[in-house]
DNA sequence: ATTAATTTATATGGATACATATATCAACTA
DNA sequence: TAGTTGATATATGTATCCATATAAATTAAT
């Protein structure tokens, strides 16, 4: 039998991707106790996982609040991110395997199909399958971790309504060109077509802030 | 009032880095509550936070184990840092105030004076502040986080007798001419060179893991 | 009427009591 | 003698109880 609080977590986690929670929404043991219809004790582990994670923060006695990033922590998130999926980039054109090129590509068939039909969760989907797919291709354990982490942190502030007039065209191209460079193994392309690809993301962040509320 | 699992926390990671849990050790939370003189509660509370943090890792109803990395898991802890330590030398040089400067220089000097008299503890204090003075010097805090949680790790498997055969000396010109490249706000010779400096201590791994019984 | 102080209510932090799953050890059978 | 099954013990997981700090509200004083 799983931990409730390892249940409690991930229900927590869902609700602030999906915005039901929003950031600087504060969560009050007592309720999430009956809610869930357990006693504290998960609900105080889950919070303090979710706070070490860094998606909840506590002032003494105070509670624990969904956390909020401000322009600049978003922007040096987006940084790290950047960095760290251009290493990807680079780790997959070095250790490609066969195996992996195939689920690459397929992910790009993916995109493709989505882009094609301007079908925007489609795309998002498919867009992290990309990006997920060359994450595993690193064959670095712990790089895929912390970037699948990231990748949580980023979604929160990326799943609300945003206008992508034309970005999904210009996405799949990146991504054609990213998958090629890795293709030809030539890594240090892959890495900064990547990290620009990122960057690109990062720049739409002030009209994001903005439509947060 | 600090909460008491925040000490324990910290309490339980300096016996973690300073080799008194060496890994592998159990953990049983109560004997901890009767060493630290508390109830389960908060002992419970810091070893999740030490899970999440990935100092430990618990199975089902098997209680809590100071984690080990195999090589594997090793080599991949230091390409990621050895890619982010890169990262923050670039930004350092694209960012740089004349405040950060005074301090990479400091730093600097600290490291000569240890590596003159081969003080190798003081080398490793003066290493640490000279990496974390670059860090900050990145003006990204994410960034700064993260490397700072990857060198805790990192240290767990540092502190046992290593042979540093002119090392020392070595590493302080590798040093130099980081920071030479910083200040010469050469972005990528500095993001490189880091690398480089980064990956010879990893190339010293699989000696530690031997040493590690 | 406004502000400050005291009291009261409530939510978090910690201790303890209770339930349950797993491991160990012993006994019995093949 | 070796293996399997069952009972007991122990450590983890959960619930509840108690203490205390903070916030809110009410009252009193200027």
């Amino acid at each position: 039998m799983a931990r409730a609080s390892d249940k409690l977590i991930e229900q927590l986690k869902q609700e602030i991707f999906s915005g039901l929670l929003k950031p600087g929404d504060q969560l009050e043991e007592a309720d999430l106790a009956v809610r869930f219809n357990v006693s504290r004790t998960p609900i105080r582990e889950a919070i303090r996982s979710l706070v070490d994670n860094g998606l909840l923060e506590t002032r003494s006695r105070k509670g624990a609040i969904v956390r909020v990033l401000n322009a600049k922590e978003l922007n040096d998130l987006f940084e790290v991110a950047a960095e760290l999926e251009g290493m990807a980039c680079r780790l997959a054109s070095e250790r490609l395997t066969q195996s992996n090129k195939k689920i690459i590509k397929a992910s790009l068939d993916l995109c493709q199909a989505a882009a094609q039909v301007e079908d925007i969760p489609g795309y998002a989907e498919a867009n992290l399958a990309f990006h997920g797919a060359i994450h595993e291709a690193s064959e670095n354990d712990w790089l895929t971790d912390q970037l699948s982490q990231i990748q949580a942190r980023i979604n929160v502030y990326r799943l609300m309504p945003y206008e992508i007039v034309g970005r999904l065209e210009k996405s799949l191209v990146e991504h054609q060109k990213i998958s090629e460079a890795i293709f030809a193994k030539d890594g240090l392309s892959a890495n900064s077509l990547m990290r620009d690809h990122m960057m690109l993301q990062g720049a739409r962040l002030p009209s994001l802030l903005r439509a947060l509320v």
